[in-house]
DNA sequence: CGCTATTTTGACAGCCGTCAATGAACGTGG
DNA sequence: CCACGTTCATTGACGGCTGTCAAAATAGCG
């Protein structure tokens, strides 16, 4: 149906990939500020290194959970790129969004509710585990935490309005050019890059799924502006050439 | 630029509508249940009560906050309809959603965050006003209570996927039928109509700016829809007369 | 070095947007 | 009660952005 998924054993029912010892301590976790615990101060941190249990790692393209599952754990990413998504009975797939290291994934499993989207990778991943339960009651105890998270979520939903405006009200070109600059503010306010370069592990297929667009219309969107000059996109790598170009073009609400 | 909108004092910081006294005890409020609070007990009741700081009404169109405000105080709406929407700078517009009597306005505030979008009334309306601060020490107080906010939070994100996945991969039809039936369903579940006729306070105008289509083509689709008999909207009444056949074309995912 | 997934290209069509104008509905004021 | 303006619904003509179909070229991978 999909791409990928092979039957590597990255599927939780089957061979359930294996829970890892540990990554080191939370207090030195270089992404710690990024996550929904960065407000914590020290007695938290330590609370939340306790409910821990500890990574697991996932190969690339593989499905992390269906919709539908009830998970009862609770991811936040350490490293390398996600996607949530939905699939309509006919294979089309809509992409909701990319997670990137440091934010959470699973969210909505505080409340045990089945997963309405689907999870996947891009790329390996890394992903620190977290009883659902136990961060639950963590949660109840915690009003700092619970802030954290509630801000997470707050967030999440002024991005998903922007997206539905994009896909409502702007052309391929405006989609395609607001959603490489959205990532790369997003990699750059991570420190995971500096300069104008990023690594880029969408496919063309996955542009389409994430924006409301078909493959070939955003091979022909990304090949105008790589011939114009406004970014290049090699083997995984994405340079934005000219950002304030790129910005007008993302900015053109006409067409 | 949009209609309505006409200078009735609604607008916060001009003429600010009148706080007044009361609406009755929430005990006996007919749509609690319904509520972010349905699921107190008798003495949450009352401290909610106490938090209650009165209610307004607004006119239809009328404009109730704006992106960028910083309000200070939570709505629930009480009755009538509202929506949320975004403006681009060429006035094109994106309703990211609509609320129906029960439902919170504002959530966000609890943060503190400027609005990222702007609401607005579709029909006569009535909320009950909360203090923000207020009621946000109450959620931190009141685990049963922030839990209620939270589901309530959980099922807006639901709902913000599925209409994504509308935009991004279904045809404007199935569009058209999914909104048709999914307020129909909320309707339902609020008990605010029980058979196949429900008021419809929606411009085919609104419609398009909530689906990503043009009021033409809305025109378009609610006429072929009409035509073939599976509904028909009259004077702010919309009637389901073929309810599987709306179904099948909402499922519709072809084109 | 063969297989598969992905990208790229071309031709064509259609859904939906744009432009323009008419008609219906409604409220307002004379 | 009727004239009148505004908003909304409706219709037609036309175009283009984007989707669909098909196939070749390229890249990735074991």
């Amino acid at each position: 149906m999909l791409q990928g998924e092979t039957a590597s054993a990255n599927v939780p029912g089957n061979g359930v990939n294996p829970l890892r010892a540990d990554l080191g301590p939370c207090g030195t976790c270089p992404i710690r500020a990024l996550t929904a615990y960065g407000v914590l101060g020290g007695t938290g941190i330590e609370r939340i290194a306790r409910l821990r249990k500890g990574f697991r790692t996932y190969r690339a393209r593989a499905v992390l959970a269906r919709e539908g599952d009830v998970l009862t754990e609770i991811y936040t990413l350490y490293e390398g790129w996600v996607f949530r998504f939905k699939l309509l009975p006919d294979g089309r797939r809509q992409i909701l969004s990319f997670l990137l290291p440091g934010d959470t994934i699973g969210f909505p499993l505080v409340y045990a509710t089945p997963l309405h989207f689907s999870i996947q990778t891009l790329t390996d991943v890394t992903v620190c585990v977290f009883d659902a339960r136990a961060l639950t009651d963590f949660l109840a105890s915690c009003p700092a935490a619970l802030l954290g998270f509630g801000e997470r979520s707050l967030r999440d939903a002024m991005a998903q309005d922007d997206l539905m405006t994009d896909l409502g009200r702007r052309s391929a070109t405006a989609r395609i050019a607001r959603l490489m600059l959205d990532l790369h503010r997003r990699l750059r306010a991570r420190g995971i890059v500096a300069g104008l370069t990023m690594p880029f592990p969408l496919r063309q297929r996955d542009i389409a799924d994430a924006l409301g667009l078909t493959p070939i219309h955003v091979n022909r969107v990304m090949g105008t502006l790589s011939k114009v000059g406004v970014l290049s996109l090699d083997a995984g790598t994405l340079t934005i050439l000219e950002p304030e170009r790129l910005e007008r073009i993302a900015m053109n609400l006409g067409h």
